[in-house]
DNA sequence: TTTTATTACGCAACCGATTGCGTAATAAAT
DNA sequence: ATTTATTACGCAATCGGTTGCGTAATAAAA
């Protein structure tokens, strides 16, 4: 193959100093048009490759940008994922992907490994049970960027892209209530997390406004993992006054239990109508296809790219955590339908 | 914050040399045990961090791996890709991953544009429509290994993830015809794609070994994609003998045609039985629940990853295009069951 | 034409490791 | 006590750019 060839050779061959070479590719005003022109033409016909680790070395950036998301197999984070990836790409950032598998020593690792191999910044989707966050420190202290997506933390100067998760559980539950639902169970996740947080007091809110009261009965705290599909029906037989409206965090878990409620011989919406969440794409094509609140994953991940991108160009002035909150939207379909 | 310490600022403390210090560090043979407890520990006393940068430039190499998967925001692919994230990671590498959103000339850019970051390795998942290789030619010419997966094309020293595609479509079809199918028709991908190519060539097998006419009436190419779904539809209720048996090369794309049959009153599987490819979640979440051919992705990715790093660790002696086959299995549901 | 501003480059230090080669110090052999 | 092997390090070049500072060359002003 072809001998790599850097901009030593080029000042040789052109007579002119490495500098001069460097200063040409890089269009800096005190270099000369014409000498920009010759060094140019002269790097194109040479096939000249600039370096990156040399670049990186001396700039000490990478020009990449580190990602930590819960899971890789999920249609909501591979959509916000591709947004950032767009933006990234187009603004000449790479992105370097890690996932914690919802486990916060993974992300602990993650996180050190990409702090090592120098991002330029972190955008992170929290792990399921992420309880302490000293695992940011570096990045806080060394003021590279660091900005939270739908699972979200209060660190200071971190901004945070997210739905407002309260005001979607409560519209959610008042769509329920509105249908006249009397006795509801609100199925979430780890309530660590903002968004199952969240969600559940919008449940609540939803509640009280219209008279009902929540005790701890109405909610079921789950892994929004197939595997606790069981649980959960049990749960629902096994409730006093029969449940009549079920808000479930997650539209996959919600299939889930649509399938194993109709086993049950439950008719949906007749006997008990379901919101679920996220508009992931099974819940237009589940029977009865299913009511849910638009996330709106992709928006989430342009934005969280040009957050990112925006601070790293120093084109927003580091406001101390500015937190970007994107529409939601209740989207009605049968499984709520009367 | 505190300032970066180099091997330079613990040769100074330690009164010792920095190749010492760096030698040390590396556990290199020619340093006594003595030396190498004092370096080590007073780097972790100061809080020594290597430089990954500087690492790169003096080795070049990055230590990443570099991966163009068509989108992000598919359940197969982000599968593929949790299982080479995990490979990848223990083995110490990162991965930047950029997607080509089905389209050639944006796989020549990312191709690119790895390969200027200096990636180890490079894996592709190749998109719909990629007819020219040349992007690929300066990986092979520098022998960086290039791993093809799922959707491949055979190019010298290149190794390659698949499954039987062929086998599995003959399998498909078979199954149709012996519950009595006579008219069956298969919904592919672009042919370009080996993965849709050979699934119709099994298609073929099956009709052949079963006496069935193969004619181009029984094929339709599509993008697999929603927009497609009503001009499947139309196709199906125009053909003179009607269809009862389809198979479809995306569980996704099935779940649709499923939805939209159902809306035109036909019965699955009593008028038309159905056969998806992948075993997406989604296949045993619609109703009737589909019959798929299962496809390891997972599986798929840690065999990818594994196959990078021991052609990195040169543990693999670069054989000529060694090509890794996995073991489909067609699992049989609702949408084909009597 | 001489002086003063500008412009266009060159020099060399620097970024933070890695590594081949040479040698002083210590141990083993004679 | 010498000579020969080993062991343990140090020196300095190298990787390929970037960039502050200084100056020769050219242009503008006097």
């Amino acid at each position: 193959m072809s001998k790599k060839i850097t901009i030593y050779d080029l000042a040789k061959t052109l007579g002119v100093s490495a500098g001069t070479v460097s200063r040409s590719l890089n269009d800096h005003p005190s270099i000369s048009m014409k000498t920009k022109e010759r060094v140019i033409s002269m790097a194109n016909e040479l096939g000249y490759k600039t370096n990156k680790f040399a670049v990186n070395l001396s700039k000490q950036k990478s020009n990449t940008i580190g990602v930590i998301v819960p899971k890789l197999n999920s249609i909501f984070m591979s959509t916000v994922l591709a947004g950032i990836e767009k933006i990234a790409n187009e603004a000449g950032y790479n992105l370097i992907i890690s996932q914690s598998l919802e486990s916060m020593e993974k992300e602990k690792i993650n996180a050190k490994t990409l702090y090592d191999s120098g991002v330029d910044a972190l955008l992170v989707s929290l792990a399921y049970d992420t309880s302490n966050f000293d695992h940011f420190a570096h990045y806080i202290r060394n003021k590279i960027p660091l900005i939270f997506i739908d699972r979200v933390h209060n660190l200071p100067n971190c901004s945070t892209i997210i739905i407002n998760n309260r005001l979607a559980g409560f519209e959610a539950t008042e769509h329920l209530i509105s249908l006249g639902c009397k006795n509801l169970l609100y199925v979430g996740g780890n309530i660590k997390r903002n968004v199952y947080l969240d969600r559940l007091e919008g449940f609540k809110d939803a509640m009280e406004k219209h008279q009902l009261d929540f005790d701890q009965t109405h909610f079921l705290e789950t892994d929004l993992s197939p595997d606790d599909v069981d649980s959960v029906i049990n749960y629902i037989k096994s409730m006093k006054n029969a449940v009549d409206g079920l808000f479930v965090s997650s539209d996959n878990f919600a299939a889930h239990i649509i399938k194993a409620l109709k086993r049950e011989n439950y008719k949906i919406p007749q006997d008990i109508k379901i919101v679920g969440f996220n508009n992931d794409p099974i819940s237009d094509l589940v029977t009865p296809t299913l009511t849910t609140v638009n996330y709106p994953g992709y928006e989430m991940g342009i934005l969280a790219g040009q957050s990112v991108i925006s601070q790293l160009n120093g084109s927003i002035n580091l406001q101390p955590a500015n937190s970007i909150t994107l529409r939601h939207k209740l989207i009605k379909r049968e499984s709520t339908f009367n």
